[in-house]
DNA sequence: GCAAATTAATGATTTATTCAAG
DNA sequence: CTTGAATAAATCATTAATTTGC
């Protein structure tokens, strides 16, 4: 019915789509990651994760980038949003309470280990173990072209990462073939992967 | 005798650097580029940028990419601050002197066709054409993999844009080839060519 | 002179904004 | 009005300059 999928849509073949639109699949793959705990997935991720996206419609690795670029800043502003609203109907409700006065405007960053909710640029999660940036989760791939070849830090991907455990959330998982995923009860997250792209707190430490 | 040129450096053969240095020939000639008006090189010119300045030393797309990015947001604020101190001067020296009140807080915008020093996102350039944003300059290539084949929208190359008309600065071009450029006293930057990427003045059409 | 210690530059990332297609 | 795409601003993290004590 409606003209999902990227490409051409239309009798005249080639048609150059102005912007890509995930396809309901692709949408509830990414938000089942994003919800495992993927926040900027590195390269290879993206590579990953494209490449099974491919399978239920046109994509392209900068649409996954953007993507989590993206869905990771609104739902940052959705939540300060939410806060300030807190916020506001406390000062609104409670103003007049001075004892009170202490208590609202708390976290309310629900999981991520409590730390930090929001400031400014504190990294939230776990660092993964070494301590440098991991392997830079870097932007995108060319839209066009570009990516010079650069001699060769082949970087081989050495753990081919595990991504896609399974059938990620249980939605989907179906569509190119008709394998009807069964039973998904219970999803408890289990974020036990590198996913993590940042540092771990405290970044700064200096000789 | 400085270790300059990003690549392996030492007997023991590779060696990975964690970060590109550019070559003097690099700097100068991508500050040449920047002189001629280049602030946002389309993925095109950055392929060619990066094949010229290749001659000169290790360097990818996302180099050319970055380094225009950081160039251009660090050229404004040295401008944004120079401006401060001028105002600033301007009323610490001059504030008892009534007489000299509307002269300082001049443009400082010495070429660029006079147009806007700095108002936050004014594309300074002349319109390429149409109104849209221009091809979209996008960002780098992938340091490491990426880059789907996606189909082909082959983009087709049209116009092989023709950056780098003679020798750019004067002060390079040699090297690689001892062919030493004579005489280049008048250099009369004479952009005639593509190199505009964005657009004209006034991004935000809004109708 | 020259190497450790500081500081200044600047390459690389991330986050915030903005534009605009659908 | 939602959200994919793009750009600018803010940071982070290395590298190169410079300074400093010897």
């Amino acid at each position: 019915m409606e003209s999902r999928n990227g490409v051409s849509r239309g009798p005249s073949g080639a048609h150059a789509v102005s912007r890509w639109s995930p396809t309901k699949e692709q949408t509830a793959m990414l938000e089942n990651l994003y919800k495992q705990g993927i926040r900027t997935p590195n390269t290879e991720q993206i590579q990953e994760i494209t490449s099974r996206l491919r399978a239920y419609g046109h994509i392209q690795g900068k649409n996954v980038f953007y993507w989590f670029q993206n869905h990771k800043a609104r739902q940052r502003q959705k939540l300060k949003q939410k806060q300030q609203n807190i916020s506001y109907s406390n000062n609104f409700l409670l103003a007049s309470h001075p004892i009170c006065q202490n208590v609202a405007c708390a976290p309310y960053c629900s999981q991520h280990s409590g730390i930090s909710f929001y400031s400014q640029q504190a990294k939230i999660f776990a660092a993964g173990g070494n301590g440098s940036r991991i392997e830079t989760a870097m932007p995108f791939g060319m839209p066009k072209q570009l990516q010079q070849p650069d001699y060769n830090y082949t970087i081989r991907s050495s753990k081919t990462l595990t991504l896609f455990p399974l059938h990620p959330t249980g939605i989907l998982e179906e569509k190119t073939a008709n394998q009807v995923s069964p039973s998904h009860s219970s999803i408890s997250v289990d974020v036990t992967d590198t996913s993590y792209g940042s540092l771990g707190v405290d970044k700064y430490g200096h000789p």
